[in-house]
DNA sequence: TTGATCTGCACAAACGATTGTGCAAAAAAA
DNA sequence: TTTTTTTGCACAATCGTTTGTGCAGATCAA
């Protein structure tokens, strides 16, 4: 070290001390020194002094004269779901990797929240936006890209729109699973969806009624239930499934924090998987393979879809080219354990289940 | 609409567009109309065409002029550990309710990288950090809050240092875990720890000790094992445990990760929780009161820990004050499910293990 | 020796906000 | 009416960068 009482807090105090101006600095510093014809001995003097001082420009000057951030707004209607989680880890790791930070944001999967986080962004001067939407609007969406600010959406997508989206072929994982349950001799299976009429909803509903047809069984509308990702909803809805005069022998959650209230309330009616109903549950999850009976899911490709999302993104940004492929859809995989079996016969599940509650 | 056509961008265009200067609009929107004596008239014309124009001033050049960014950084070991994303989501959205936006960076557990994040943050001037640091060293963290950067550290923390943290009380969750194993009778109990030399492993790995202690009971440091709060590290360890010649009946496992391993390896030498083995986790899950055999676990009070950080940051960003409490600890809760029974004789244990894979 | 070309660097104007200060016109006081 | 005070707003500097352009001195060709 040589001047370690100077406080070098700008690059004008380093050209200062350096006795050069700004601009050779701030050139060195971009790697436009040869462009510029700065001298090799200029430049390395200036290149040794910026580490000895520890200087790192200031990227909000930079920001604000280059009309980019390097930042990318990540919009998510819960972190703490690990499906989002995990995809969020994956897209701060790329991001960073080349060269952008992340702001985080949790919709709460509200859908003012979502408009607001959007203005937010903006008024951040964000480059790019990562959003997993609410799903059932997308005016707002589409706004903010004509406002000049490029958009890719996660998980659920626009159809028929023109904003690029990575998500996963949730019809194809849909219908994957329940040709499984089918295959395994059920008949009479229930589906618990989440929100009703967002994208990937619906598509795992075609899924679910394809599969059901293409095996020459009747598509009852009673059976398909539900209307939230969440857990209470998977309570509810098995409780008023199993309730029927005709239960289900399966069930397919469309989410894992759904299979968690599945699972709940199978608990507490003292069915158990597969022996008395058989489940398969969408998004894999660490612990799936460790409960009472492994959970067979469907497996979202999340870190690829994330990857891809931030190449995407990061493409429409730096070439502005307007995104060949609006959309893409990647193949989910079918992961078998043990929470399918073959169906028992209802009285059998219902003496076991002993008395309803109600 | 009135002037749906004029692109209002920045404050300059807004002031045209009112036929007054950017002195003026500027004061208005910072709500100093009357500090300044702006005429309600005038005032009134500004706000509303504000609004009018969709316009919102630009936050970088806002941060330059005003030497603050309302961004916090937040650095965590591995957001797609539900610990931390609960914690990154609480931190969020209390950051936001008070005005801040937040940076999200994953290290990785890796100190290297958490050092270059420290100067990544701080080349991006965030207001201040919430740190969950890898803990093998402090530094570089002092360092930064020399530099004039206020951090907060979460989860783990610097035992007599400077740096203020929030975190749960480890020794007396640890304490609490092992006296409950110890009152359904267990005599050898083994723990897999995390990394060995931070605050919150050795914590518990005393209050381990002085649970054993306080009872009477011997410590064999043989039955202290592990290393990593990885889900590996919790199956090896355990393997190991199983091989010995005489087995522990219970094993308190540092994280919930770890947990997992040793599920897996129980469930590999075809042992039950509780009938031959107990086991007590950290870190409460969603699942695992849904496991085979549901979890008892030691709950840390994470939406407290973050939002507390948050509130702590923020005093110590704007009131400048060095933070009279240096350090919280806040009371962790031992939630009792089914995963602690009376021990099973050695010898049962063995033949219910069957042979054991090497 | 003279003009042309090349080297190596610096000046100063942006980027979009905030703010101390100044200065007319209007209102009040004398 | 004149002076003082108040009202209402604008000028211009500033935050820390980047960058188009300009301009000496050195080098080269003729």
């Amino acid at each position: 070290m040589r001047k370690p009482d100077v406080k070098v807090k700008n690059i004008k105090d380093l050209a200062a001390v350096l006795g050069i101006s700004v601009t050779t600095v701030s050139r060195v510093l971009n790697g436009k020194a040869s462009l510029y014809r700065i001298s090799p001995a200029t430049s390395d003097k200036v290149m040794n002094a910026a580490r000895e001082f520890n200087y790192f420009p200031n990227s909000i000057a930079r920001g604000l004269r280059l009309e980019k951030t390097e930042t990318l707004g990540l919009i998510i209607p819960d972190i703490s779901n690990p499906f989002f989680a995990s995809m969020a880890r994956t897209i701060e790791l790329e991001s960073r990797r080349q060269g952008y930070s992340i702001i985080l944001c949790d919709s709460m999967d509200d859908m003012q929240t979502e408009k607001e986080l959007l203005q937010l962004l903006g008024s951040r001067r964000v480059d790019g936006i990562i959003l997993a939407p609410v799903g059932k609007k997308f005016d707002h969406i589409r706004e903010c890209g004509k406002k000049g600010i490029p958009v890719v959406i996660i998980d659920r997508y626009m159809p028929g729109g023109s904003i690029p989206f990575i998500t996963a072929d949730n019809y194809q994982g849909a219908r994957d699973a329940v040709e499984h349950l089918i295959s395994a001799g059920h008949r009479t299976i229930a589906c618990i969806q989440g929100l009703k009429g967002i994208s990937i909803n619906t598509d795992r509903v075609n899924g679910y009624t394809d599969a059901l047809k293409s095996h020459g069984l009747p598509v009852d509308e009673s059976l398909i239930t539900g209307d939230d990702f969440g857990i209470e909803n998977g309570y509810a809805s098995t409780r008023m499934l199993m309730n029927r005069d005709n239960p289900p022998t399966a069930i397919f959650a469309f989410s894992n924090l759904i299979a968690l209230g599945v699972l709940r309330a199978l608990n507490e009616y003292g069915l158990h998987i597969p022996a008395d109903v058989s489940v398969v549950s969408f998004d894999d999850q660490p612990w799936f393979e460790f409960l009472a009976s492994p959970m067979t899911t469907v497996e979202q490709p999340r870190e690829k879809i994330a990857g891809m999302a931030v190449d995407v993104l990061l493409d429409l940004i730096k070439n502005k080219s307007s995104g060949a492929k609006t959309g893409i859809m990647l193949k989910p995989a079918l992961i078998i354990r043990n929470s399918v079996g073959r169906p028992a016969a209802a009285s059998s599940r219902v003496s076991a289940a002993g008395t309803k509650p109600v």
